[in-house]
DNA sequence: TTAGCTATATATAAGCT
DNA sequence: TAGCTTATATATAGCTA
């Protein structure tokens, strides 16, 4: 009697080159599964460590997934602008990506800062101008400064006509005075308005942001949460 | 004759709980161990599906280590930005902390382009005014509007001071004129100056990074670097 | 995609240098 | 810290459902 030989179940884990993946599916599989283990790993280095950690991982499709703790946020900021709750960590540079990237933004964060300023500098400056244009039009002080010496004759004959019609004005209003024998005063302001350029916005400094560990598949939002051993989506 | 058992050369790897290990020295090493574990399986991932990954972690003495295929400035990128080079994805909503920033970015670069856009517009006003006021002090239509029959006395009186000294300087003009009996002309420019603003700054876009394995220990910035199999630092 | 199932390839805890 | 070593815990290739 012969004793049948069961045949293996399976071949189990076979060796494989690393290499790319050939195979379409046999690439999406893989992915999934090892990317399970990455953030598996992940997880666990940063429960037994108490690691913080954050990966981006895109898929041969195109998908993005990602995982933070304790959030991506967190990370991204402490990388970024240099460690927020300051454990004596500063990045002073490098030209691994990320910083460089921090870098910019830094920059971009002072350009922002600065053209505020510019642009409420041009706006006080535009308001006095306002002013004083309106106060020229108004005022007391208004033809001091005509150069009438370098004027040229016709010039000077259209300005002196002028003279000669606020003359006329002037003597008008006099009498109107004198005939209403008031003293009538008119308060004028020559104060620029007023342009409430207050707070400063910063892009960069977010709220914290809650401490667990986020699974994320970016794309569509599905995103499951582990806290502790528990997971939530 | 008894065989002498050998004592076991070691207990092998040993269980542990998945918690915080308290020995310093211990979560140390284990740290160690298991990033370099963490970054294997990040570049295996990478090499066998072709995905493209960032990881950025914090020791728990709080050294920063980062790994990045093609590079960390390429994922941090594609992820904040949506993809630079298109494969159909784009993110486009997430409480996941990374992208949350990602919008912030982009809110801080709508604002900078926003805020050039003010600064050129008042600095164009303020030359507007510049040139008006200049027109007005030197100019033929100078002072057409002024509102005298709404001054009251003691202006009307001063105004008329003026008017007369102004009056006097045009008679000496004139008289200069006549001795002299030419006719030189003085031009005048009223042109606002040209301000040239043009080019657009843009923070975030950054120039394509190196493609390979960047293994970052980036405090010190001794990073090695792998590219296909060959280490380099 | 995701979920089992082996059987095996790998990762790694402990201890030592 | 960084390497070894050994024995064992885990991860996962290839399959099936």
């Amino acid at each position: 009697m012969m004793m049948v030989r069961k045949k293996r179940q399976s071949m189990g884990r076979q060796k494989i080159a690393m290499k790319r993946i050939e195979n379409e599916e046999a690439r999406q599989v893989c992915f999934s599964k090892r990317r399970t283990g990455l953030f598996k790993k992940a997880t666990e280095l940063s429960i037994l460590c108490g690691a913080e950690i954050g990966i981006v991982v895109f898929s041969p499709a195109g998908k993005p997934f990602s995982f933070g703790h304790p959030s991506l946020d967190y990370i991204t900021k402490r990388f970024l602008d240099g460690d927020g709750n300051d454990n004596g960590v500063k990045v002073v540079g490098s030209w691994c990506g990320m910083f460089v990237e921090g870098q910019k933004l830094l920059q971009l964060n002072q350009e922002h800062a600065g053209l505020t300023e510019k642009l409420e500098e041009a706006r006080k400056r535009r308001a006095e101008l306002e002013a004083e244009v309106a106060a020229q039009q108004v005022g007391s002080g208004l033809p001091c400064d005509v150069e009438v010496h370098e004027m040229g004759a016709e010039e000077l004959e259209s300005f002196h006509k002028r003279l000669e019609e606020l003359r006329r004005g002037v003597a008008n209003r006099r009498e109107e005075l004198e005939i209403l024998c008031m003293d009538k005063k008119v308060a004028r302001e020559g104060v620029p308005p007023q342009l409430g350029y207050g707070g400063g916005y910063n892009g960069l400094y977010l709220t914290p942001a809650p401490i667990g560990w986020f699974y994320g598949h970016t794309q569509d939002m599905n995103m499951s949460f582990q806290f502790g051993d528990r997971w939530y989506s």
